[in-house]
This record gives structure tokens, sequence and C-alpha cells, in this order.
DNA sequence: CTGTTAGCGCCTTCAT
DNA sequence: ATGAAGGCGCTAACAG
């Protein structure tokens, strides 16, 4: 009762060879329709369910993609999760999580886990402090590959998944100025993070392309701690003239600078117009959301990493070797709440 | 360069045995401190980690846990899923990950495909609709250890971890009518899950205990969807005279039936007064947040139940095969918001 | 100190 | 139509 049935104990049983067995259980040609129907009975009898652990020692696949994300709690994150389990359990591929809670070192720790439980696969997100990528590239030599998304290194050597940010955020620009504002302000991200630096290049761009004035002083960052954003929000509301509108780096960005701005008593969206990213599900639940938000498809990001990583594991050995790096540019929806 | 380097390169490498090599890098005694540093270089070299795979089909454990939820987008149990892999990180787990979507169908998939990996334990919230076990149960078979938290099944045999539901309810009844309310009406949930019953039976042990009459149309049902609790909410707001307090079943109902009264132009927490359970992050960005939330801690509940399977797994096989059974009962806790 | 061997569960030639 | 044997990567007696 205490351990898990095997074909051994099988082929004890009806005195049969292993080997026959195992033939029997895979309905192979040349075994005969009668020990075939034996052999089932007495597997179905036992629940016999053949040991994965065995098959992927044989196989050297383990049909395990491993996750690594920096928190598995927050609603973009947990999204995509959800769009990569479905899309992988379709395929029958298990997923194996791990959070690197934003810190490079945990990250490390995770590749490293991966790596010995020999996962077929790996889909991140990296921490937002990870500038050196070693850990993820000595994953050549175990011939694991790597699908990038939404937070990817900024290099080509990768396969990514990503959002146009640049074009979302002309949109949203855009969306501001045509509502009469002029003085826009922008809480950006983390200095290190690819997406940071996009949204700033369609931020300007967008601008200059309206002809509306920079002002420096309108962009400032947080590192999207709640206190880091208070501090921004505190800087921009300093400022005379101040600004009319603020576009948040991200939703928890945004939700802690209308809280801050609600303290100060500001009126969202009356005082100050709010724009975000990603579009958090519960915008939809509140009073005062945002104006816009940059939806960015989390689900769908998940699910299309996923669908690349399954095809590179699928791909020819030859296409490997050729190192080309795959990249998919996800056009991101400027949504208006209502 | 595509193949994972494994022991018997190393060997031959260096003229050993394998076994030589093996224990070399255990650091075993009997290994001279020279060969010792030539294998641990050589292998330092080729970038060598054990395969898992291979110590899983010895060892008979994969050090991996199966995480089975209803949604992994859900707040709830992504926080409780950033707990279980906390602590199982902590603990050199690997966490396996499943979505039932709350279709009974998928979970036994998921368990079957977990029950094939090997995982050594595993940790459930079963889906809203399952009221048959024998897909867990089958898993003893193969030793496979199941901890029930959050959503568990209502009977003796079965590990759970769980919030004493009833106490809350009480504590939550009590609130209200301290603040003046008699007339409270409930929105509960399915009345598969053992929750629902809880919920009542505190609902009604409050009011009896406080001297409240009871108005059973105050009683209303949701299966969760916004649907549903709309219909929940235009059914009480039939009534005359009307609640002038709802709890809801959770938080998500609470945001849906919010959601209704606003459009009926009911003030929150002025014409009807709001408490629920779960207390989602967000309520704390609401301009309108219910009264009061009962905190369940599910990143406590992932942790504590992860916490459980850890030790029946290392517990001596006599302990297991008595099939004592574990219950953990946390105290929630009712979260005014202020 | 180091090598040889068997075996974890399964599949897969190669024999019979 | 069935059996025997080898091997996937590694550990653990058992020999020297």
């Amino acid at each position: 009762m205490k351990k898990a049935p095997t074909i051994k104990e099988i082929a004890r049983m009806l005195n049969l060879s292993i080997s026959t067995v195992s033939r029997a259980l895979h309905n192979s040609e040349d075994i005969s329709p009668a020990t075939t129907k034996r052999v089932k009975e007495v597997a179905d009898e036992l629940g016999y369910e053949p040991n994965q652990t065995a098959l992927f020692l044989k196989s050297g696949k383990t049909l395990t993609l491993g996750v690594i994300l920096p928190h598995l709690s927050e609603a973009f994150f947990s999204e995509a999760i959800s769009g990569i389990e479905d899309f992988a359990s379709e395929h029958n591929y298990n997923v194996l999580m791990g959070q690197s809670h934003d810190d490079t070192e945990r990250e490390k720790k995770i590749v490293e886990a991966m790596k010995n439980h020999r996962v077929d696969g790996i889909l991140v997100s990296i921490a937002k402090n990870t500038k050196d990528f070693t850990h993820f590239d000595n994953l050549k030599k175990y011939d694991i590959p790597v699908v990038f998304f939404d937070r990817v290194p900024d290099r080509k050597e990768a396969n990514t998944v990503t959002c146009k940010m640049e074009a979302a955020m002309q949109e949203a620009v855009e969306f501001l100025v045509k509502n009469g504002h002029t003085r826009i302000a922008f809480i950006n991200g983390p200095k290190d993070l690819l997406a940071t630096r996009e949204r700033l290049r369609g931020y300007e761009n967008a601008l200059k392309s309206l002809h509306v004035a920079m002002n420096n002083q309108f962009v400032v960052h947080s590192d999207l701690s709640p206190d880091a954003t208070y501090r921004a929000m505190q800087h921009l509301l300093t400022l005379k003239p101040g600004p009319s509108a603020v576009i948040a780096f991200n939703d928890y960005v945004a939700l802690d600078a209308m809280q801050y701005a609600r303290k100060m008593n500001i009126k969202i969206n009356k005082d100050i117009s709010f724009v975000s990213f990603a579009n958090l599900p519960v915008w939809s639940y509140m009073e005062n959301p945002p104006l816009a938000s940059v939806e960015q498809f989390p689900y769908r990001q998940g699910q299309r990493a996923t669908e690349m990583i399954l095809d590179i594991l699928n791909a020819p050995r030859t296409a490997k070797q050729h190192e080309k790096f795959n990249k998919i540019i996800l056009e991101p929806r400027l949504f208006i709440h209502t």
C-alpha cells in the first residue's frame, strides 16, 4: 500500500518479463491480445502509473517549465502565471514556480535550483536590479532555453516577449493632450529597467511630435515602493505651476500616487488626472480609477512566452545551434475607464 | 556544449572511477585531498551540477510540492502561493503549480499529472464544486500526503489548515450591532463549501447571542460570479425595510455588491454598510472600502500548510501509517478600515 | 584511498 | 510472442 506499483511487480504477479509488461502497456503490436489484457487489468487494479522520474532520467526531458517572477502575488504577474499554466498544461507541461522578490541573488538561486531540477526551459521576468545575466547565460551549457517576458534584458541575445511600450506611451500622452493637458508629469520606474527607458522615449517623442514643451522637472522616478512614489508625488506637488496630469509607471505607482494626492486634498481626475500602465482588474471597481490605463495583457504575454519556449523546445537541434533569438512584440492598448 | 556534464565525463577526464568522483564531490573522508581538489576543479570548469532527475529516481523523492488552486490570479490565492513558495524554497523544496479553474475535472487531471510527476506532497484549495475526494484519496497508494487549506473538504479524514470562520463571523456581526445595525443581511457563498456553512452558523449564533431577530430573507447566496452577486444584492434591495448592513462572503462578492449598490445610487457605508471576508490589499487604496474585513492571512495559511506537509514528509513512517490527521485552525482577525 | 558492482523504473535493441 | 540485457546518472555497499 505504501509504495507506488511498478511494472516489475506486475511482471512478477503474472510471471511475465518486465519488457513484456512494458510493451503491453504501450499497446505494442507484438504482444498477444490476451496478455495485453491481463497486464492492463492488473495495472488498473494496482492503480499503476508510470514513474515519470524514471522517464525523465531516460529521456533527459522533464516536461517541466520553470517560471521566475519578482512577486507571485502581484496581480500583473499572477495573471501572467495563469496564462502560462493554462498554455503549458494544455501541452502536457508542468510549471515550476519561483519568486525572486526582486532580488538578484534569489533569482540566481532559483535558476540554480531549476537547473538542477532539469526543467526543459525557463520563463522569466527579471528582478528590477538584475543587470548581469551570466546566471541565465550559463543555462546554455545545459541546453535550457530561456524566454524573457515583460521585464526583459536590454540586449539582442535574448528571446523576449514584450509590449511595444513606446507606442503605448505615445497614445497615453496624446490622449491627455487631446483632453487639454499640457503640463503632463511622469513618474517613471527604476532606471535599470528597459521599460523605464522605453516609456521615457515614448514620452519625449510624443511631446515633441505634439509640439508640447517638455519640462524636465515633470519627470521623476520611483523604485516602485510606496515611499518612493510618495516622494515623487510630493516633489511634483511643489512645482508651480504643477502638473495637471500624471502618468504613472504602473498601476501600483498610480495607486500610491493617487493615495498621496488624496491625502493632500487633491481631487483625482479633477485637479490632477491620472493615467497608468497595466490595467489592474480592480480598476473597474474603484470609484475614481485613472482616466485611462495602458493594458499590457499579462495573460497573453504569459501565453505567448510559453508558446515561444515550446516552439524552441520542439524545434530541430540545428535551429537551436544557430542561436537565433526570437522576439515577440505585442501591441498594448490604451484602455479608457468610463 | 549541448549536453549537461556528468560525473562520468569527469571520471574519464581524470582517469578515475565514477564513484571516486562522486565521493570527492561529496567531500567524503576517504578521498585524498589531492584528488578531491582535482575533481572539484574539473567539475567547476565544466559547470557540473548533479542531475536531480537521477537522484529523484534513486531516492524516490523529488523535493517538489504540488499546489492546486482554483485561480492563480486571485489575490487571496496568489498571496497563499507566495507564502508556500517562500517556505518551501527555504527548505529546498520546489513548487509545482496547477489551477483547477474551479472545475473538478481539471482538478482531477492536475492530481494525475502531479502523481505521475511524483511530487512528494500536495497542497490544495479545492474547486468549489468538488464533493467527491477519491482522486485525492488515491494518492495514498503512492504515499503522497495531501494538505488542504482554506477551501477544505468537510470531513475528518483530511489534513487541513483553515481559519476559524465561525468566530470571525461572530466578531463581524458584533461589530455591526455595536455600530447600531440590526438589519444585517448576508450574501453567502456556494452551498457546497464548508466555508459557507460555517459562516452561516456564525451568523446565526451571533444574532442569537446578541438577541437580534433573524430574518431569513436577509440571507442570500452567490456562486461568487458577479451576476449572481448582483442578483443577490438586487433581491436584498427589494426588501422593506431593507438591510442597513451587508456582510459579504468574500472581498470579490463585496466588490460586486458594492458596485451594484453604487449603481443604484446607494451611498456605501452611509445608506448601507459593508463588511467582507479576506481583506484584499487594494482596500487600503479605495476611497470607500468596506467598514471592516475579516483578515484570513492567506500568506500565513500557505506557510502553515507547507510547514504541515513538510512535517508529515519528515515524520517517521510509522506516524504516517497511523493515519492521524492534522488540523491547524488559525485565528482570523476583524480588520477595521479607518 | 580507490575501484567494482548493483540497482532505482523504464525503454529498447537484440535474441529466442 | 516473449525474455534477457544494457543503459540513463547517481549512490552505496562491498572489495581490494
